[in-house]
DNA sequence: AAAAGTTTGGTGACTTCGTCACTGAAGCTA
DNA sequence: TAGCTTCAGTGACGAAGTCACCAAACTTTT
């Protein structure tokens, strides 16, 4: 029997308190998957069978519109989980959202039932699930609140600066970055060949290239 | 003891079978709460301690902006829980939603801590509490697609066939539409104005009138 | 009952955003 | 190198949001 010490468990904050008879159940009954990037993890008429604890990468979660245009709802990212996705799956199967690997993607894959049970029998892992919910939901209340409020050159900045991270570069195509923030791909032509106009950024196909980020912060934090 | 039948359990469609000693616990442990109508269940720097099942009225769940506007983000009825309030109560608590008596509210309300031991004892019960949440984030999905991709004057139209249900008469002012929307009251304005120009709606201040349904119905449902 | 205040709705001018139809350029493929 | 596909640019226009202001309808006060 393993100590379940420096497993993947470790990882996720709010798991590795965990009583270490529940964090065997968790070693034992779970698998580690490996799924290539761009492979569709879940969506309609694919219910995700497994609870998926992310060790490395990154999943999209995306609706699409009867209208074909679609928009990002968020991402989950290593140490984190695809919490919402479990209730999905007990019920309401038809909903359009989907998941989908953003790059090579490693998790620890829970079944429905393992899942069940540890709901049942740890208080620290209700914990994690529901605290993981709350987190999921506001940010859907978030986007909701940015979508119906807040002005696209804004929001453009935000998801430029949040994409490009440390670096400067965003590889991402303007259709991609109008997916992004749910409007369509002219927008944001314009909107980015308006930054490239004030020197903030420069464009190439498929990339654009941050040379002042200053201006995009200044711009990104202009609450109004 | 009682036999916990014909209590206000059954009216909630996943908890009527749930086994005799759960019922028990539920009805022993939890209140029957009345609220005046428009009092703040919830919201910024009041999180809610219970869960509430709501027996008779309606709970609004809306979202403040920064800059004073808002959105209703959906409502729950009797029958319903307000189980997404739960999970936010277990860790981000700083989010700006907040939930408002519509009517006068009649709720049985189960603290956090019977709701964790229920969680963890009844398999029924955990069922229920993830539909619930299913339908809630579906709900949710289906609010972000609205406001991104639809038209103003199909989801008015959507939305005061809605609130009239049954009747013909909504009375609500143009402020009150525009939140329902997230959009501005000029606008809302400007659009029962146009359904009064086509003889849909007859407008007095705070109601609306439906005279044509038959033209809201069409317009409400041509998607695209 | 008249005056004053508040809430609700109306409107024009303007900006921003979304849509449509089309163009051209860049990169890939055969 | 010719042809295809993907990506980006653009003008014209319609839909939606913003701003500033006015007018009408209810409420409260005196």
């Amino acid at each position: 029997m393993t100590t379940a010490v420096n497993s993947w468990i470790d990882r996720f904050q709010g798991l590795s308190t965990l009583e270490n008879h529940i964090k065997e159940i968790l070693l034992n009954r779970s698998t580690i998957v490996s799924v290539p990037a761009n492979t569709v993890i879940f969506g309609p008429g694919k219910a995700p069978e497994n609870l998926l604890l992310l060790l490395s990468g990154s999943v999209r979660v995306q609706q699409l519109s009867e209208a074909g245009r679609e928009i990002i709802l968020y991402r989950v990212h290593a140490g984190e989980s695809c919490v919402l996705t479990t209730a999905c799956l007990l019920a309401y199967e038809d909903y359009s959202a989907e998941g989908i690997a953003e790059t090579d993607v490693q998790a620890a894959a829970i079944p429905r039932m393992v899942f069940d049970d540890l709901i049942a029998q740890s208080e620290k892992f209700r914990r994690f699930v529901f605290s993981a919910y709350s987190k999921r939901i506001t940010d859907l209340f978030l986007v909701i609140e940015e979508i119906a409020f807040q002005r696209m050159d804004m929001r453009l900045a935000q998801k430029l600066l949040e994409l490009a991270g440390s670096g400067n570069r965003v590889a991402t195509t303007h259709q991609q970055m109008a997916a992004e923030l749910g409007t369509a791909r002219e927008v944001i032509s314009r909107q980015l060949r308006e930054f490239q106009r004030r020197e903030w950024v420069t464009q190439s196909r498929g990339a654009v290239e941050i040379i002042n980020r200053k201006g995009l912060e200044v711009l990104a934090s202009s609450d109004g």
